[in-house]
DNA sequence: CTGAAAGCGCTAACAC
DNA sequence: GTGTTAGCGCTTTCAG
């Protein structure tokens, strides 16, 4: 196989008998415009040479590439890939390329991947997956992110807002005080929440949320089981839960996958779900509406949250104050939280 | 907030008092070495600077970008976004890049990504997306990766042996065969599979395995419900099932997704998994673990099969003929098809 | 070991 | 309109 170097620009213009700029302005659109004979003779030898345009050419003299940077903990949890198809779809609306970076969660990739990204010059980064409270770690990001929009770059960040820069903020706590609240309108009275790490800042937020929403109806404060914000997670807290006594009425787990973990270990310890104890998580993963019970959660619109982290990365300018812009999750009552016993303590109108 | 131009190489060595070479050689290694002393100087101006890189610019010279294109149908599923993972991992140990397209099945997208990618000059593009039968875009998609082979570009494909590139095969069919072939030996005697459209390869393939496995038994043909590829066209292929008279005693979806629309198409009919009516799906999706009855399935090492697509791009020199790597899945029998009504047919050692 | 200078492929003034 | 010619930011000969 013939392995020849790629033609480039002025292997065209020569082929076409024209200067390079023209070559250049018939095949990028430019202001100025070139005479119809030759811009077609030039179109005809870029296609018989099978030329391509050097991006990272046009990148060094435009200043800048047409790419998107998008960093996540784990491109294969379906929390991040949703976000990340809503991102792929806005951005492929505004003709930018996807860099899509896996941290694994770890800082120090984090950063590493940070400094890539700038390297690369694209038009903005969207950070989906600093979620941790780690201070020392915060704050290297944070001067990462200051120095990189003083040189003009321009990010987003989804989630909290911790960081100096432009916010999605997901509103966890009133997503989750929420939720406490419906569920004590159905008829729960006492719960448990599955909360992930200390260190990592949805989780807490979402704890937090759910205990204020129970403790604003005047309800013992549920107990806390601390756990991995993973599915296994999920399974060894509520393993502890169960082994440490009979449950509360309900469970909240911090997120659907923890649920699910948390569901499994139920059915293992002979207990049914809902019967013997109520469980709702948080997300409303796509790929578990099919579960039986159907999970209560709160519903987040990840796509539309992927999708808004470009809009508001590209379109302001940067202004000294980050923007915040918020986003509500929405309560779904399911099966695995009916009204408890047959009993209606209570109704809404 | 000054937006002040960011600086580069040339500000650097001004600022360290040396020739931009030398600032060069020192922050890059080269195979030059440059004295201690200097390379410290410059390391310090770079650092006080805030100096980055421009990766276009090294792109440009050194003639190729340190990235790798990924090309998926949709990154929210679950299927490619555990290859994405497995290749974002392998493309990290790299160090590359990973420009990610999600063509969301759209075959002119996929073309175009396909050119995008080719314009950024990337090391290598990976085809995860790519699987349809239709005739005039596999020629043309063809078309296209042959012309990229031949400017030097590299390429591999996973699933499907269809297109003139280096490919990971995932050896759809015979897992389904061995996934039938193990049912037969479970004792079910009949069959129905909810196939995808015709023009799905993967759909074909697994289709194909499960009736030649079936009919190496010396059963009948399984009957064949066609459907959307997804969790939408299993739930309406089963419904279609049901109502049309009683169920055969398994059922094969091809793939988990839809086996889990097929469920729950099953519980609205009244009929109970395995209870009533087995069920198989294909993938072993891990977000669907802790679903009951525990789906019998056929394990795909996705993450491994986006490492190795990466591997397989990366490593061989361009041959004339494609190379193929066969990946094969493994059976996992679980809950959702017992060895049915308690009846032991035939005991394997 | 260091520096001057010639590119890499392309765009954008600036002339004609 | 079209062509000439500077660059863009960087690497890499090629001389010292």
């Amino acid at each position: 196989m013939t392995t020849r170097r790629a033609p480039t620009l002025a292997d065209v213009a020569a082929a076409a008998g024209v200067s390079l700029a023209t070559a250049s302005r018939a095949l990028n659109g430019s202001d100025r415009v070139v005479r119809a004979e030759l811009a077609d003779r030039v179109g005809a030898a870029a296609q018989r040479l099978g030329y391509m345009p050097n991006a990272q050419a046009q990148a060094v003299v435009r200043g800048s590439n047409d790419a998107i940077g998008l960093l996540v903990n784990d491109i294969a949890d379906p929390y991040f890939s949703a976000i990340a198809a809503g991102l792929a779809q806005a951005a492929e609306e505004q003709n930018l390329l996807v860099m899509l970076c896996n941290t694994g969660g770890r800082p120090e990739r984090e950063l590493e991947f940070l400094t890539q990204l700038r390297r690369q010059r694209g038009r903005a980064i969207v950070l989906a997956g600093s979620r941790t409270a780690d201070r020392r770690h915060q704050a290297a990001v944070s001067a990462a992110l200051t120095s990189y929009l003083q040189a003009g770059g321009r990010v987003a960040a989804i989630s909290q807002a911790r960081l100096p820069v432009d916010t999605i903020v997901i509103d966890n706590r009133s997503g989750a005080r929420e939720l406490a609240a419906e569920l004590v309108v159905r008829g729960y009275r006492s719960a448990a929440v599955l909360d992930g790490p200390d260190s990592h800042l949805t989780a807490r937020d979402r704890r937090l949320g759910f205990q204020e929403g129970w403790r604003a109806a005047g309800l013992d404060e549920p107990i806390r089981y601390r756990a991995e914000f993973t599915r296994d997670g999920g399974y060894s807290a509520m393993a502890a839960l169960l082994d440490s006594g009979p449950p509360p009425e309900c469970v909240f787990a911090v997120n659907d996958i923890m649920a699910m973990g948390a569901l499994t270990a139920c059915r293992e310890h002979g207990l049914r779900v809902p019967g013997d104890v109520a469980l709702a998580g948080f997300d409303d993963i796509g790929t578990l509406r099919d579960v039986v019970p159907a999970l209560t959660t709160v519903r987040l619109p990840l796509e539309d949250i992927g999708a808004a982290a470009v809009a508001l990365a590209l379109d302001g300018e940067n202004s000294a104050t980050p923007r915040r812009r918020r986003i509500r999750g929405e309560v779904v009552l399911r099966e695995s939280t009916p009204v408890p016993r047959g009993l209606i303590r209570r109704t809404d109108t």
